[in-house]
DNA sequence: TTGTACGCGTTATCAT
DNA sequence: ATGATAACGCGTACAA
C-alpha cells in the first residue's frame, strides 16, 4: 500500500517507464491495447504519479495561476468562477494561489512560476507597489486585476485591468451632493494607502470641492487597523464612534458595500433609519448590496467583465499575439432605497 | 537573468553544493560566515529554490493543506483565518487548495499527499460518501470538519468535526412551532442529497411531527439545481416562486443564512414585512445574520471552535498522540428580529 | 566545516 | 511502437 512509483507500474506492466509514461500522458506514440492494459494496472494498483517530480522534468505545463491577496473578501467571488471557467475552456489547468496578507505577493509568484512552470499569472488584491528589478524576475506573462497603483510604474511590462477608482468614486459622491447632501461623512482607508483607498478618497475629496463644500476634517473616518479593512465589522466600530462623537451629517459614503452594512447596522442601532435620517453609499456592487435592506446605493463593478478581460489579455499576452494592454471599464452608479434627497 | 540552479551559487560562492544547501535551510553544520556570504550572494542574483525538486527529495516537510470545497463561501472565512493561525504557529506550513465543485477531493488529497509530502489534511465542505479502499490510500491522517455525514462509514480510521445538523435543525423549527407556527415553509437541499441538507431537512420534520403538525408537502421547497446551492439567489428564487404559488405560511426555514437573506429580499419586494408578514429562520450564524435588518434568527455554529478543534485533533493525530476522534460541538439558537410569536 | 556523488520520480532524447 | 538512459534541481550520506 505504501507509495509505488512509474518502475513498478512499468514492472507489473512488463513494459518500460517510456511506454507507462506515454499511456499516463495521452502520448501519441503508443499502441492502444498496451496503454489500456497499462492503464488497468494503474487503477488497480492505485498508482498516482507524482506532481513535483513531474513538474520538475517537464518543460512546458500549460497551466496559469491566479494569486489573491483577502481571499475571503467577497468581492472576488465572482471573478474566481470567471477564471476557472475561462482557464477551464482554454484546457490549461487553474491554480488559485491564496496569498497572506502580510506575504510578499511577488515572491510567492517568482517561486510559483519556478515550481509550476507556469504559463501567466493574474494578480488579485493587495497594493502594489514592488521594485522594478523584482517584477524582472517574473518571466512569464502577468495581470493585475482590480488592484489600484497611484504610483507611476512603467506601464510597458505588464498589464492590469480595473476601474478608474477616482471617477467612479467622484460619481457617487457627486450623486450625493445633487441629492442636496452637505455634510457627507466617509470612511475611508488608513492615511499611508496607496492604493485604491487612497483613489477612491481623492474622488470625495474633489466631488466635495466641486459643489463648492468645504471639508470637514471631522467628517473623515478611517478604518480601524485592527479589524479587517473594508469589512462589515469595520464599517459598524466607524459609524458607532461617528454617531456618538455627535458630530452632525445626513450622507455617509464608505469605501466598500460591506461597510456601508456595518454602517447601515450602527445607525439602526441608534435608532434611526436609512435612508430616512442618513443616506449611506457603499462601493463595489457585491450581490448583499441588493439583497440588503435597504438596498445599498453603490458603484457597481463590472467583476465578471474585468475578470474575462483580464484572462483574454493574459492568453494573449502568452499567444504572443499583443504587448502590454492597460484596461479601465466603466462601473455604474446604481440609485437603491439607501440614499435620499433632501431637497 | 534565466534560471539558475543551486549549482550556479555554488560556484559563485567557490563553495560547494552542500554548503549552499545548508545555508538556505538554515542547517547547524555550517560557519556563520560563509552562511552569511552565500546568503548574499543568493541574494544579489535573486535565486530562487526550485520547490519541485525540494518536495521531490524531501522525506518529511511540515506541511498540512486545507481542502476547501465551495471555497467563496462565507461560512469558511473565519475558520480559514484559524487554520492559518494555529498552523503557522505550530511552525508547519499552510497549503489552501481549492476544490472544484465536480473534482473528487480525495484524489485531490491523494496526489497533494504526494507533491507536497503532507503530514495531515483537513477537508472542508462538501458532502463524504467515499469508498473505504480510496481513504485507505490517503497515509497521513485527515479530519473532516463541518461536513455531515448521513451514511454510516467505519469511524475508526477518521476524525470529524461539526455541530448534530439534525438536532440543531430540529431546535429552530421547534422553536417556530413554540411562537405558534404551524404553516412553516422549508428551503432544503435536492432530493438526493445524503448530507447535511438531508440532516436539516430530516430535522425539521421531526419538529413539526412532534408538535402535531402535518407535513405539507407543498411547504417543502427545494433549491434550484441552477444556481449555487445554499445561496442568496437561491433562496430568493425558491422563496418568490412559493409566494406566488399562493400556499399560504407563517414562517420560512431556510437550511443558510443565506438563503434566509434571499427569502427576506423576495418577501419584501411581494411588499410583506419580516417579521410582521412571515417570520425567517435561518441556519449557520453568518457575520450578515446579525448585520441584516432584520437581524437573522438564526442556528449558530461555532466555527472558530470547530476550525480550532479540528487543528488540535489533526495535530494530536500526527503526533500519534490519540486515535482518531469525533466531536460534536453544540450549536447555539440565536434569537433575533426576523422571527416573531404569533400567538 | 566542507565537498562529492548519488537518488528522489518523472519526462525527453535517442536508439532500436 | 517500444525501451534504455540522461537530465530536471535539490538534499544528504559519506568521505575528506
Amino acid at each position: 500500500m505504501e507509495r509505488l512509483t512509474i518502475i513498478d507500474i512499468a514492472k507489473l506492466c512488463g513494459v518500460g517507464v517510456t511506454t507507462v509514461s506515454r499511456a499516463i500522458n495521452n502520448h501519441p506514440d503508443i499502441n492502444e491495447e498496451t496503454k489500456a492494459m497499462v492503464m488497468k494496472v494503474i487503477k488497480e494498483n492505485h498508482y498516482v504519479p507524482n506532481n513535483s517530480a513531474r513538474n520538475l522534468k517537464r518543460s512546458d505545463s500549460k497551466t496559469i495561476a491566479v494569486l489573491i491577496k483577502g481571499i475571503s473578501n467577497p468581492f472576488f467571488s465572482p471573478m474566481i468562477k470567471v477564471f476557472e471557467k475561462e482557464i477551464q475552456r482554454k484546457k490549461y489547468s487553474f491554480i488559485l494561489q491564496r496569498v497572506d496578507e502580510n506575504q510578499d505577493e511577488i515572491e510567492v509568484a517568482i517561486e510559483l512560476e519556478k515550481e509550476k512552470r507556469l504559463k501567466g499569472i493574474v494578480f488579485l488584491g493587495g497594493l502594489f507597489s514592488h521594485s522594478q528589478e523584482k517584477l524582472q524576475q517574473l518571466t512569464v506573462p502577468f495581470v493585475l486585476s482590480t488592484i489600484g497603483m497611484t504610483e507611476e510604474f512603467d506601464l510597458s511590462n505588464y498589464s492590469s485591468v480595473s476601474v478608474d477608482d477616482f471617477n467612479e468614486s467622484y460619481k457617487i459622491v457627486d450623486y450625493l451632493c445633487n441629492l442636496g447632501h452637505e455634510k457627507i461623512a466617509v470612511i475611508t482607508a488608513p492615511e499611508d494607502d496607496v492604493s485604491i483607498g487612497k483613489l477612491r478618497y481623492e474622488g470625495y475629496k474633489k466631488a466635495l470641492s466641486d459643489h463648492g463644500i468645504a471639508y470637514n476634517e471631522r467628517l473623515v473616518r478611517r478604518m480601524k487597523e485592527d479589524i479587517d479593512s473594508y469589512s462589515m465589522e469595520n464599517g459598524y466600530a466607524v459609524t458607532k464612534e461617528l454617531l456618538e462623537s455627535g458630530e452632525e451629517f445626513t450622507a455617509i459614503f464608505t469605501l466598500s458595500d460591506s461597510m456601508a452594512i456595518g454602517a447601515c447596522k450602527a445607525i439602526f442601532e441608534a435608532g434611526k433609519r436609512v435612508p430616512e435620517d442618513y443616506s449611506v453609499a457603499g462601493y463595489d456592487g457585491l450581490d448583499i448590496s441588493f439583497y440588503y435592506n435597504p438596498s445599498i446605493t453603490t458603484i457597481k463593478q463590472p467583476v465578471v467583465e474585468i475578470a474575462e478581460a483580464s484572462i483574454k489579455i493574459l492568453f494573449d499576452l502568452i499567444n504572443k499575439k499583443v504587448n502590454h494592454a492597460h484596461q479601465i471599464f466603466p462601473a455604474e452608479l446604481i440609485v437603491r432605497e439607501s440614499t435620499r434627497s433632501i431637497l
